[in-house]
DNA sequence: GTCTATATACAGATAGAC
DNA sequence: GTCTATCTGTATATAGAC
């Protein structure tokens, strides 16, 4: 018995799986609206009242699978912490690291989803920029204190400048990418532009040198 | 009877111009799916297949209104010539007006609508980058060469620069206003967002002081 | 828990009178 | 050109058998 009621939860949570990585990749590639429960049922391979009996409705549907999202796509992003390295090291290879999550296609669509719904569901929305954005704002700026407190950069305002840092990173790129404006930057392009804004960003945060200006 | 034909003309484009009026309000405000062609015949005062006689679909209703609306929302920003001013002014000011048309409620839905419909329709979304980003960045990317040029700048790639200002611009008030995380960000908070980015940038293009370091 | 079949609503688009 | 009335498809959601 107690094997038979395993076997059966495997199987409904299996099915649950089935149904929220196939309404996963509909609500990114076609929107909320486009998104039809019908297909969701036929992509997960159950039938449309397994959906409804598992998740209610489309709107707590997708509200379960925006915030998984959130969290998995989040997850790789780490600022390294001060202990080693110069900070154009650091930054840079962060920067690298950010540039890359934020072209990925599942982070263009979850932002295009998240962006075109915030009207009719602003309190997900929050939630997500708050477990997102606002997460890694924070740990940047945690790390720019830091150096200043070294005397590495001279910051005087940390959330400030890391959201420039990030503001300079996104440059057009990101837009671009949304908008599909063009082809896929190639890999030099998108060295440079990266290096640019850190190279921008260490002048701009530069330790003034005492000696030379007025 | 050129009397009667002038009559007839003008009440057509008037209906015409309610149709357009109602629809953007319509169409800024629900997003391309929940907008109804119902609803937008209801709301400039006419049936709907008066609707579909003078646009044919809802799909060409929606790209006649998105071409409008990049036109008369970026008319206004203008970067100012190189003539008179220090670049910090200069900046200053464009940045007050860049920020100001950023942060209105119809540019911030326009965004969405863009980014949103970017994948059923590239062409339409790649075409107003070009009349929107693109050219704003173009503009300022010029001014930028002819402060170099003068010498009252270092800016080696002028686009690039130009796209980190605008970044910094950005930073995450668009991604927080469009996602309504919080309320309006207060003047204050406003002017030091600007104030900050606009320094950053001038930090960062200073002209080398050949004098001092290696 | 899972299915088939269906209720109910509303969408985009058009026919045809005037 | 503009209207009323309607066609046709498809959406979310549920009832009821198993």
């Amino acid at each position: 018995m107690a094997t038979s009621v395993t076997t059966a939860d495997r199987r409904t949570s299996t099915k649950r799986r089935d149904i929220l990585r196939a309404a996963t990749e509909i609500f990114l590639d076609a929107g909320y609206e486009r998104a039809s429960m019908d297909e969701i049922a036929v992509r997960a391979g159950v039938s449309k009242a397994t959906v409804y009996s598992h998740f209610g409705s489309k709107e707590a549907l997708f509200e379960a699978i925006i915030r998984e999202l959130c969290q998995s796509l989040l997850t790789p992003l780490q600022v390294p912490p001060s202990s080693r390295g110069s900070p154009e090291e650091t930054l840079l290879s962060f920067a690298r690291s950010y540039v890359d999550l934020l072209l990925q296609p599942s982070s263009l669509a979850l932002h295009r989803l998240l962006v075109a719904e915030a009207p009719r569901n602003p309190e997900l929305a929050a939630l997500s920029y708050r477990a997102g954005g606002a997460r890694v704002v924070g740990e940047l700026a945690a790390y720019l204190r830091q150096e200043d407190a070294k005397g590495s950069l001279a910051v005087a305002d940390a959330k400030l400048a890391a959201e420039q840092l990030f503001g300079m990173l996104n440059g057009h790129l990101q837009i671009r990418a949304l908008l599909r404006v063009d082809e896929n930057p190639t890999r030099e392009a998108l060295d440079r532009h990266i290096r640019s804004a850190v190279a921008t960003f260490l002048r701009g945060y530069a330790t003034a040198p005492d000696g030379s200006g007025s």
